[in-house]
DNA sequence: GCAGGTTCCGGGAACGTTCCCGCAATCGTT
DNA sequence: AACGATTGCGGGAACGTTCCCGGAACCTGC
């Protein structure tokens, strides 16, 4: 598997090795037709150029990590997808970590990024608070870092996101307006922002139609898997609560409660409607299929990429905020109430 | 952003640029006094070894591709986490594309690894007839390569599956033994070994009991979406095909019959079961939970990611097939025979 | 026709490592 | 006490690029 190098062109045409480079970089400073002899060359010897060594050259390794919360949900890969369409194309390779929703995992993803020397980081939390100190140190060592979808509470640091708080007011609104009246809401990690964002629109919106909200019987916090869905449902039953809606913080969260509300005997939409945030292709597979609030995931990695290549170019640019539109998808799981 | 690099430690004790790196790599020519104290140096100059330095010298990039056919199912997510266990490891970073179940993407993938020159890539193929040109050039070129889960039909690579026939033969078996008798068979992609696999195990077990397969009526080719299957329901239930149970070769396929068989009226499992292969969290949250095969995902990118590491250390070593046990998951979808 | 400016090219250092080679000092053997 | 063998270390080339510097050839304008 032995390489031709740019030598191997210089030798092959009898010429120096810093002419070749030139006529690579299309370097002003050299003449058209030994440029096209060089490229000619490079074509027949099927030269490719070596990255690694431009790499040392310029002290960085072409690469961004991204660190995603879960990928048991199609959320993560689309914006993957999205990251890579930009980044690829500038020739930067991506690498991707999965925190599993656990934060020891996703501080290990931190170290694991650093150790390979990524030129930056692209990350969606799964805990601010325990890894908080990480992320400061790595602020502070100039490492280029830019947030998407579950960012810091209250931080100056560049991110994309959807307006978490309006979208879940509104959500809740059409709840409402479908006739629910004592709406659950399962929380996400309270240290992340969109968790107060979205309690606060669902607070908003409880308070704008009057309808009183318990925080002890109306308000869960649980873990973010599937079987955490289902237990706030266990509980909700066996405590006898009454309800007749439930908002969940993630589509993960709300078809683990969907489905087992389901198993034990509840019908839904009629008896409780279920809507959550942050939904994918999966709120489509499930049934009955879930009302979410949809994020443009592509564009969301795009924007992410555009905004890391920003910062890796000029580590003192401003951090800049970009909010994206989500849509709201009403479907059967909470009536289909205001079908668009 | 400075990095200290070995010639800072050099000069910090005083001592020559080779002493410090043979201390750091343990090499046995250095006086264990002078090792300690390069080390100590290191540790409070906050050294860092620098990859790509290495790499260079080497002639590798420490970095495999992985490249995998969809990501809206965790299935590739979890092999890339049985990958990543052990290639992190080993120091090696991972990156992995998705080709969508589009060929022309696949084909871009690969094109993209070797531009990136990783040092090896593993594989699950969405065609394997369309791009089988490049494979085979890339395998000239000495790239090592391993497949796993959907390999190419006969031929003589790296591979890490399972028993496609087997356990295909004994999920029919277990729904003709629970009363279906018009077993409906959706194939995978006809250039790929497991759909042949799949389809033969169905077959026999058909055959073993002496109940009629149709091809035109009863083995159907599609895409291998969620849509896709939708289709396949749709016809069958407008060419009235008499039926009463369907084999898909993906779980995104049976989701996809399974929810449009339901909203066009049929009841899941009375009238109809439904059975799938390569099953993954997703197939316990829709409804009702699909009975599947699930290969031992975690494990299997372990395999690929050690079968990879051997083929890297030296890539004339044979090319091991290995076959992983897969569980069959009956569950409500089918009726929930014979549970485990 | 000559000073000054362009254009084009080659030499060589540099990026951070590893590793081969050679030399000095120490060791063990007789 | 003298010898080769071993141990410990420094010098420097090499991996594949880029880029600065300097020099040769050419053009320009007076």
């Amino acid at each position: 598997m032995k390489h031709v190098t740019i030598k191997d062109i210089a030798r092959y045409l009898s010429i120096s090795v810093s002419t070749v480079s030139r006529a690579l970089v299309n370097d002003k400073n050299v003449r058209k037709e030994t440029k096209e002899k060089v490229l000619e060359a490079a074509r027949i010897l099927e030269y490719k150029p070596n990255p690694i060594a431009t790499n040392l050259k310029y002290g960085h390794t072409n690469t961004v990590g991204v660190i995603v919360p879960e990928m048991v949900t199609p959320f993560a890969s689309k914006v993957v997808s999205g990251i890579q369409n930009v980044l690829y194309a500038n020739g930067i390779k991506v690498i991707v970590a999965d925190s599993g929703e656990d934060p020891e995992i996703e501080r290990e993803n931190l170290k694991l990024m650093e150790h390979f020397m990524v030129d930056g980081i692209i990350i969606s939390l799964c805990s601010w608070r325990k890894n908080a100190e990480d992320y400061r140190r790595l602020q502070k060592s100039e490492m280029p870092m830019v947030f998407y979808d579950r960012i810091p509470h209250g931080l100056d640091v560049p991110q994309v996101l959807v307006d978490d708080y309006r979208k879940s007011f509104f959500l809740i609104e059409k709840l409402i307006l479908g006739g629910r009246k004592r709406i659950v809401h399962i929380q996400g990690p309270d240290d992340i922002y969109n968790s107060q964002e979205r309690l606060r629109g669902y607070m908003d919106a409880m308070a704008k139609y009057k309808l009183p909200v318990e925080a002890d019987s109306m308000i869960f916090k649980a873990g973010m898997t599937f079987e955490a869905g289902a237990e706030v449902a266990e509980t909700l039953v066996k405590k006898g609560i009454g309800f007749d809606a439930v908002f969940a913080f993630t589509d993960t969260l709300a078809i683990g409660v969907m489905n087992r509300l389901r198993e034990l005997g509840k019908k839904i939409p009629e008896e409780v409607a279920v809507a959550s945030f942050s939904g994918t292709e999966l709120s489509t597979i499930v049934y009955p299929k879930l009302t979410t609030v949809e994020p443009p995931l592509l564009q969301m990695g795009e924007k992410a990429a555009e905004l890391i290549l920003e910062k890796i170019k000029n580590p003192d640019c401003p951090n800049r905020k970009e909010v994206l539109n989500a849509e709201i998808r009403m479907r059967e799981s909470s009536g289909n109430i205001h079908p668009e």
